[in-house]
DNA sequence: GCTCGGCGCTTTACCGCTTCACCGAACGGG
DNA sequence: CCCGTTCGGTGAAGCGGTAAAGCGCCGAGC
């Protein structure tokens, strides 16, 4: 081989804890404890291995640091939603935003896959803990018999479900009381005076679906109202619309109708608008989720309030929690607000 | 405490190659070359290696692996936008589908992490790089005279910047002709008749929004248009509604106007019809960034359409190939196309 | 017949860090 | 003055892999 030596430049040996260690003169240890906080140093040796460590710039390895048992600082979210869908939903930016917040403070990283299924999803967990990469774990999505629940508890790795307690197994739950928020909307808008409340509901098989599913059936029960078909949608605008029409072009016409998020919502204020109805004159809307978005239409959209960004804030400090090994019951957050904003009004005069 | 122990299952001891290689009565090294497919090991061998791997539903430990010096499986992308608003832009989740969805093909991981500012977030890279979390890096928001080029250059961190080569230095860009859609924007709503078109900006100081910037006034000069001041904002629809106001309270009132992104335009469009302006008759309004947004208001928005999940895939494309060591020169995606739907028509007669 | 080379595998030696067991010196109470 | 403690610190032993070198064994070539 006459060939040059490749320009391939020296890996550029980063210092390691030895270095600093020969440089210093003490062991290895010390200066692990030292840079970790660990007692057993006195505060005159710490500076120094602190001093020398910041001119070294030194980094700490954190796989060889993983590998003799220390924490690998960050925790896995696995979002199951076909990847095109997320953009539209403002739920979970708002979420990891406040996920982050938290696991930012305490140096702890974010390991997120958009995965197509939830087979898919449970595969990346079960990767990412194999592999060391993650001290925990924030499930979302819940479904009924959730397979995932199981399989996340059987692995050990400490898991926040957020989602409600129901569904959670014996992990860590973080939700809000769906239930009452929706009781509370269906009896604001009986007080109204409504008696034909449809709803546009999520994706069937959710257990936060289903669990507001029944607390609507059970309120418009309760409150006598009469039973109209739920329409399920899988949150889009496409088929909030359609569902919309639907429900509007059926022969028992409801007067008010509540959406399980802003963006089914939105799309049936235009489709409202389209059949010439006026809102709330003709029809009232509500919301389930508040954004930028319900503000920014006419009339501004009544919506049940919740501050998603603390949601999911709690659920990453419930997680820490559970990772630090002290005990926690899980959080419940509060139930969302509603905000009664210009799409609810008294129904028309029959 | 007479609390019931906590149902803290015991660490769930993973399986190691040294487990897989008593079993097979094998060592070590053999396990781990069969399993990596190199040369050394029979047939014979690896096969019952496999089998036994999987049943005992081996993963590899990455950390150790990492420490022996192999590649850490992960990208790292550090998003500088105040948490709370990233809820309301529907382009990074899109872009980070795209993302996502040539990672997980390569099976390689996303580190996210959202950072108040682009110190933090060359911080969170550097952290990242020095401990080997990632192997290569994504940037996006670039700024005029990013502090960030030039550090990522020189840490040698394979690194693929979404934005335009005049601000990627030495790094590889993967980029859009923003200027290109500008003037073909400005020339439409010129063809229609309109003399005073106005522009609601980004965020100054980021490169494309300069880039818009000087191809919104070169067009409108080249073409002879009256010129308006263009207004800045943060992308929410707050400011986007304020800018609206301003613009058609100013007694050079426009009679199109240019958004940034999705947010600020269907603010605007909540602003122009409460000033009693109907869309598009007294009003055309163009939006930068298509999203189920655009279509969902009334009356749907003229929009610059991009599939911004395909150019999260080419950036992710591009950095795996860079990772890989193949030579790349960055890859320009399609330009914007313009969309002309409800918002956009001819200039009231003056 | 003896060397040589390749195959299939093992042994050895780390990678950089932490945990564990232990140790000497200083201190302080009885 | 002695003994138990605390403090500040050390050395060795891995964590789970991989790279490199070594080692029988076999068939081929001179």
């Amino acid at each position: 081989m006459e060939q040059v030596s490749p320009q391939q430049s020296p890996p550029a040996k980063r210092p390691t804890i030895a270095d600093i260690a020969r440089i210093v003169g003490v062991s290895k240890v010390s200066v692990s404890n030292a840079l970790n906080g660990q007692p057993g140093v006195s505060d005159a040796t710490r500076a120094k291995i602190a001093v020398v460590a910041e001119e070294l710039g030194f980094v700490r390895n954190s796989a060889a640091r993983a590998l003799s048992g220390a924490k690998a600082a960050a925790v896995g979210l696995a979002l199951c939603r076909p990847a095109r869908m997320l953009g539209t939903e403002p739920f979970f930016m708002e979420l990891i935003g406040g996920i982050e917040q938290v696991l930012s403070e305490a140096s702890y990283s974010l390991a997120l896959q958009v995965v197509s299924d939830h087979e898919r999803g449970l595969e990346a967990y079960r990767r990412w803990w194999g592999e060391r990469h993650i001290d925990g774990a924030l499930l979302v999505d819940l479904r009924r018999d959730d397979a995932r629940v199981p399989a996340l508890e059987e692995m050990g790795l400490p898991t926040v479900v957020i989602g409600h307690p129901s569904g959670s197994g014996r992990l860590t739950p973080v939700w809000s009381d769906d239930a009452a928020a929706t009781r509370e909307t269906v009896e604001y808008l009986a007080a109204l005076g409504h008696r034909r409340i449809g709803r546009v509901a999520g994706l069937t098989g959710l257990v936060h679906t289903a669990l507001r599913d029944e607390a609507f059936a059970a309120a418009c029960t309760d409150l006598g109202l009469d039973p109209l078909p739920t329409v399920h949608t899988d949150y889009t605008g496409e088929e909030g619309a359609r569902a919309t029409r639907r429900l509007l072009l059926s022969p028992t016409r409801p007067t008010a109708i509540l959406y399980d998020n802003d963006i089914t919502a939105v799309a049936g204020l235009s489709v409202a608008q389209e059949l010439g109805l006026t809102v709330p004159r003709d029809l009232s809307l509500v919301a389930w989720d508040d954004s930028p978005l319900t503000q920014v239409v006419r009339p501004p959209l009544t919506a049940l309030t919740r501050d998603i960004h603390a949601y999911g804030a709690h659920a990453a400090r419930t997680l820490l929690t559970l990772i630090a090994g002290r005990p926690t019951d899980g959080y419940q957050d509060h139930a969302p607000q509603l905000t009664p904003r210009g799409s609810t009004a008294p129904p028309p005069a029959a």
